[in-house]
DNA sequence: CCGAGTCGCTAGACCGGTTTAGTGAACTTT
DNA sequence: AAAGTTCACTAAACCGGTCTAGCGACTCGG
């Protein structure tokens, strides 16, 4: 017999389908004695529910999606999403629910994907990341009426419940760090200006540089790539008042951004100070290691899921969660501004 | 009306169920005048199929399973893995056919998981990474019958099909490489040992620092972290003989190798040259970019997807597919040996 | 002009579970 | 002791599709 039916195990232990179900699932309206047998016989028989089977019931999917509109080969770029999709992972695993992941080409793509697998019954909640101003998605999803939890925010995301950290605070730490340092001409290398947080990052710039009385403070926004990252470095470098600290929203954006500083001749820490605002190993080993915002990734991956599926489990119980705010771990990136060229130290 | 069936559409325009399928999926039984007619409806209400009802029929899950035995938080690490997912995604979404992925601890976890997913009806097929010397994972495969493709080769993995490149032929090609630059001493960051091509390509050095008439040309066995490859690059380089080209197993070792040479005030490449097994964004931002393998990730998930979906749709057509050499691409971080203090080259 | 074959469609079984209505027996209650 | 409850269980409907058997109408060949 290739894969045992509850008939199977009901004509075996000679009772009913029904009892079989009631049985399995620990529900009343068996006797104990007939719950042990009929346990032993499916144990015996090897038997696992048809979960296509189960679903058609009107059940749960016993899976969450994941949809992300970006250019398929960026993925594998961002540490960030990476840590998260494990944190996620883990989330999900220990309740055995699985993560279904698509990756799209845009926003209309996208949609298209929660519309589908929603009317499909493929899954029981969705993750929505990378909130845009004014996110279209929202919409989209509020109508489909699934769980969903938004990773990011605290901006506008309908009724939809978030989990965020506090990007503007990160922000300030940095920038207060950096002015206590000496600095007083900051750039910060933005990300999508589409996105949320890249709005909230570059406000809180320039509210701590007013605030500071900052000589400069810019954004330039950026599309998080290694080229533009480098390219706008570049430019930053060449200028006649250069800034003396960089802020990058993101780890790659800072490694290439020290790989141009090297190619330029700019020593740092000593003639530039590197922030990156995202935490990795990639923060860690590279010469100089760089100062970072380190939040952790993996973590707030299993807050997602945990909410997602308390979500799923009860949707009235819904609500936001904020995240602890992420920390500055100092290392040999940064230093007072002006001291002439960097004689490296361990 | 939340979500039409097949039988309100029936309804609607005056037919059966059955010819609404037969409608539906394009198939003989209906007149061309009618299958319009349904579809024009089936449109109109916005019908979609549900997926656990097909599944039910026995047809296809529309999913396809990656399980992966790793501690969870060290997936975010490996940008090859990042890509392979990216390549995967692409393929199958091609075909709308969705990717259920899954983090477990251990290999028992694994298999459970393969035993869990096929019983529960749940995907089409598996994909298998990470192929170990007598994996015990292809027994189970070949047991629960269900398509599967290989990642890596060409060692033993029975009757399943697999999509390898030759790690044998690419490592002969980096020492070639090494020692027409003059290069008489040469450590190898390996992997984990226990991975069949972490052990192909100790074999491939050896062989060929025997054909070359090397100094020396030893395999460092690691497990892939940042924190080992750090650790075993600074035992080499303390050595009084050490040597002049190291070739890391992956570009995480690489760029931490490449920080601790820095550290220990070694030139890269004017007294260490520096090779990457595995190509990134990583190697190419650091500085110096690395010299690395090149070899596209990306499409080579897009091939296992297509073998995948090939093999689920005629399991008698598997095959083995050998897919492109990687080719090294020479960047800065490989020069010829003891040209002493390293003096910065654009 | 009749039998065979094809076409277009319908009725209904079926996949493997969950769930509800119903049934007979034992146990309480008054 | 009759009536009402509770209990353990069965039979069958149901979820939303797929698929097969069959049926009437029409076409074609001889």
């Amino acid at each position: 017999m290739s894969r045992p039916t509850i008939a199977d195990i009901a004509q075996r232990a000679g009772v009913s389908k029904g009892a079989v179900s009631f049985a399995l699932n620990g529900r009343p309206g068996v006797s104990e004695s007939t719950r042990q047998r009929i346990l032993r016989v499916a144990q015996e028989m090897n038997w696992r529910p048809h979960s296509a089977a189960r679903a058609l019931g009107g059940a749960r999917a016993g899976a969450v999606g994941l949809v992300l509109a970006r250019p398929a080969r960026t993925i594998g770029v961002e540490p960030f999403f990476a840590q998260l999709l494990s944190g996620l992972q883990a989330g999900l695993s220990a309740h055995a629910v699985a993560l279904q992941l698509m990756v799209v080409e845009d926003t209309a793509a996208e949609t298209e994907v929660y519309r589908r697998w929603a009317s499909e019954h493929r899954v029981d909640g969705f993750i929505l990341v990378d909130l845009q101003q004014r996110d279209p998605r929202i919409g989209v999803l509020e109508e489909l009426g699934l769980p969903t939890v938004v990773l990011g925010g605290p901006g506008h995301h309908g009724q939809l419940p978030s989990v965020w950290a506090d990007d503007r605070e990160a922000m300030l730490s940095i920038v207060d760090y950096l002015a206590a340092l000496g600095h007083r001409r900051i750039a910060h290398l933005a990300g999508l200006p589409a996105f949320q947080h890249t709005q909230r990052r570059i406000r809180a710039l320039r509210d701590a540089s007013r605030r500071l009385g900052l000589e400069e403070a810019v954004s330039v926004p950026t599309d998080f790539s290694d080229a533009e990252g480098a390219a706008a470095t570049r430019t930053l470098l060449a200028r006649a008042a250069r800034p003396t600290a960089i802020v990058y929203d993101s780890d790659v954006m800072a490694v290439a951004g020290l790989g141009v500083a090297a190619e330029m001749g700019v020593s740092v820490p000593g003639e530039l100070s590197v922030v990156s605002f995202d935490d990795s190993v990639l923060a860690r080993i590279v010469h100089p290691a760089l100062t970072a915002l380190s939040r952790d990734t993996f973590a707030l991956g299993e807050q997602v899921a945990g909410a997602l599926l308390a979500a799923v489990a009860d949707p009235s119980s819904a609500r936001d969660i904020r995240t602890a705010t992420p920390r500055l771990t100092v290392r040999e990136s940064t230093a007072p501004p002006g001291l002439g060229r960097h004689t490296k130290s361990v």
